[in-house]
Order: structure tokens, then sequence, then C-alpha cells
DNA sequence: TTTAAGATTTAATGAAAATTTAATCGGCGT
DNA sequence: ACGCCGATTAAATTTTCATTAAATCTTAAA
């Protein structure tokens, strides 16, 4: 997880880094130039957006961010200000923070925030590279376009997926997939790492899906 | 789109919902009792849930809806207390607004959750080459005629519109259309997927409309 | 209230796609 | 070389869906 802090006061952007830095990697901008700078070197999955900033004002800095990016945005200001706040939303803001707010409400309304948008906080996507698997909607997705596939080798996909890094042997994910009272043999788990393999290569992703001879399959990310 | 109100006030309900119709249905529930029965009953795209109720506290009934439902949900709140919001961001709401506020700013955070979750939010219409699904007015045009389709054809058109380039489960769209305690089986949606598509077909539109075979139908536009 | 047009649902069929079975091939360790 | 296990291919079987026709329900006009 990459989190971008967003403030010219240095003081306050160290604090809220100290903070976040339980959620994920966090890099400090501390002018607008700088922010969008940053945005388009690194992905982040998240940002925090002070709109008292130097010459660039926050709301251009988010107008800007939004022509490209689509990741969460958090806006702070001291300003309660209604009509603000509409305009921050209307540009695209996910979240409004009035200062002096809490420390431990930033936390949770970051959490509330990656937990829609997905990365590993959430229990609805796994996300590697371009490609995405979204378990709420039974797809997965690269570059944001639908990869068709069959429902048992999706099933698959997800099952692994969930269990990155960790070895699911062929009867744990028969026993999932296919229950207890099933009478196909497990040769047909075979088939469709097969015609998943095909479909990952055309993506590069295959190396993710390794085979643990005698006991079972395993999805990494350390290719 | 489908929303919640649970607000045991039933003059402020009121007013919420009159609101809140510009964005889609809504539904009010004026007890937690009520409300999760209708969560049961409905697919709702969010809620708008109110702390103080009567019996069934607030928290109680977020905590419940979130064992099974994954919509994004508003907490509306007489207090400000710091601990109390964090309760709540912990249960998994996705927002949390203190009374009293603006109506203004109420409906920013909604749309801002909607845009989230429901993919490109538009509260009004859905657009695509020279064919519009207007949500208000219920109907589909092609350069600017109106085309005429039945009811519940129509109803998925909108249902599959608003969640284009994502799998929409015939169970999903059935709960949606037809209702928890409609007796019909799934077939009529084949049926009128069927016609939709013949609709779709005399303006080259067919091609949007894939079957994602043991699994439901998604819009795309990415042909 | 009756009637008829239109909308919706039920039922049934054949085609297409997904799944499973079966069979062959190939590498690796003993 | 032999045996084991998994990859791969082809073919058989099963499931799912599109399509048609007919039955039932709704709605609004007469």
């Amino acid at each position: 997880m990459r989190l971008l802090v967003v403030e010219d006061d240095e003081k306050l952007a160290k604090i809220l880094s100290t903070s976040l830095s339980v959620i994920g990697d966090v890099d400090i901008a501390l002018s607008g130039e700088k922010a969008l700078q940053e945005v388009e070197k690194t992905y982040y999955d998240l940002v925090i957006l002070d709109l008292m900033l130097g010459k660039l004002s926050g709301m251009e800095v988010l107008k800007e961010i939004r022509r490209t990016y689509l990741m969460p945005i958090i806006v702070l200001s001291a300003l309660s200000d209604i009509d603000k706040k509409i305009d921050c939303f209307r540009l695209g803001a996910d979240d409004y923070m009035t200062k002096p707010f809490a420390r431990e409400e930033l936390m949770a309304r970051v959490e509330a925030c990656l937990r829609r948008t997905g990365g590993n906080f959430s229990s609805t996507h796994y996300k590697f590279r371009n490609m995405e698997v979204n378990y709420v909607n039974k797809m997965m997705t690269v570059d944001g376009n639908y990869v068709a596939m069959n429902r048992k080798t999706y099933e698959i996909l997800e099952l692994l997926v969930r269990n990155k890094e960790i070895i699911m042997t062929k009867q744990q994910i028969f026993d999932r997939i296919w229950g207890y009272y099933s009478t196909t043999g497990t040769s047909v788990i075979e088939i469709n790492i097969f015609r998943l393999r095909k479909i990952l290569a055309e993506y590069g992703l295959d190396s993710c899906l390794k085979t643990i001879k005698a006991t079972g399959y395993m999805w990494t990310e350390k290719i």
C-alpha cells in the first residue's frame, strides 16, 4: 500500500506520515507541483491533500490529479465552508475533513476509503500489477478490461490469489470448489489450471501460478 | 439506483427522502428492525443510517447489515464524539456526518460514495454513442427518438448500464427487479435479455450486452 | 364491469458452451 | 529403463442459455 501526503506544513506532514505508516509506505509532497510530479512517477493507493498550499491551490491539484487518476483522495482543510466542501466533492474528492481533527478519525476515514477501493485492506479484490480479481463481481480484469474464462477456472484463480504465497493442495482445491460429495476425479483441476495458465500467459502472468509437484499449486508475486 | 433511509424521526426521514429522490428510488425504514427486513428483501445501492433509533441501536443495525452486505453506509448522528465515529468506521461505515448538516453536503457525500462503488455515477442518465438511457424518465432514446420496450425489459437495461463493465449475476438482477419474495423463476431474465438484444440489435448496440455463462450478464462499452 | 390489447410468465426445444472423462505424451527421480 | 505425476489433447457428457410458442396476468378503454 502506497500513500501520498500533500501538505506544505512540514511538521504536520511528518506527523501524518508517521500515523499513516502503519497502513503502508508514505511519501510526502510539500507543494502542489511536487504532488503532481509524484503522482505521475509512482502508483499511489490513496492521497491525502491539504487545500492550503502555496502557488498551486489544493483545488487545482485535485482537479489535475482527477484528469488522469482515480485513486481515492481525502481533502484536509481549515475551512468548514459548505461551498468549498461541495466543490471538492464535485471535483472528485472522496472525503473532506475540517481541521482540527483527531488522528483516529483520519485513520478511520483512510481505512474506510481503502476498504472501498480495494488494495490488500479489502476482502473484495486482489490486485497485482495491471491485473485485478474482483471477488464480488466474479471477474478478472487486466487494465480494466474483462478477461473471459470458464466459471470453474475462475473459481480456482480466486481461491489461489486469496491464498497467495500459500500452497493449496489439490484436495483443498477440490473440496472447496467441487465439494465433498462430488464424484469427479481430481484431474479436473489440472485441466482448469492448464486453461488458466493459457489465459494468464497472454498477460505475462503465468509465472505467478506455480506447480508444487506431488502437492498442489500456489499463487506467488515473487516471480 | 435504490437507497434506504433509516431514521426514526418521520419528518426528517421525509425530508431526506425528498432530497435523495433525484439520485434514485428511496425507501424509508422507521426502525432498526424494519431496516434489517428491508435490506434482506431488496437490493440497495446505499444506506443512510441514523444512530439514534429505538430498541435496536444504530450500531447494532450497522453491524448486522455488514455481516452480509457490502453496499456503502453513511452514518448520521447527533454526537460528534470521536470514539463513536471510530467505532462506526470500524464496523464498516463509509462515512459519518454529525447533525446538523447541510443538505448539499449530504448529497455530495452520497454521490462521492456512489461514484466509488457504482462505477461512473450519474444520477440521471447513461449515454453511449447515439443512445441514451434516462433514469428519470425511464426511457431509452436513440438519436433523441424514443425506443419502446416493456417495463421489465427497460429495468434490466437500466440496471446493466448503471453497472457497466461489471458482471451482474442473475440473482442480483432478479433480487433487484423482481424482489426477494417473487415466485417466478429466473428464466424470465433470459426472455427479457432476448427481447432487449433484439431491440439493441436494430441500432448495432447488441454487442454491448454480454452473456457471462454460468454467472450473469454485463454491459460493456469495450466491444 | 367487461373486454381486448399488451405485458409478463410458463413451458419446451435445440444449440452452444462448459465440464468431465479418457487417453497420450513427457519430464524427473530412482 | 521404469514408474510416477502432471501437462496436454481429443472426445463424450452435462449444463446453460437463446429462442419460440402458448398461457396467464394487467391495464385501460369501452
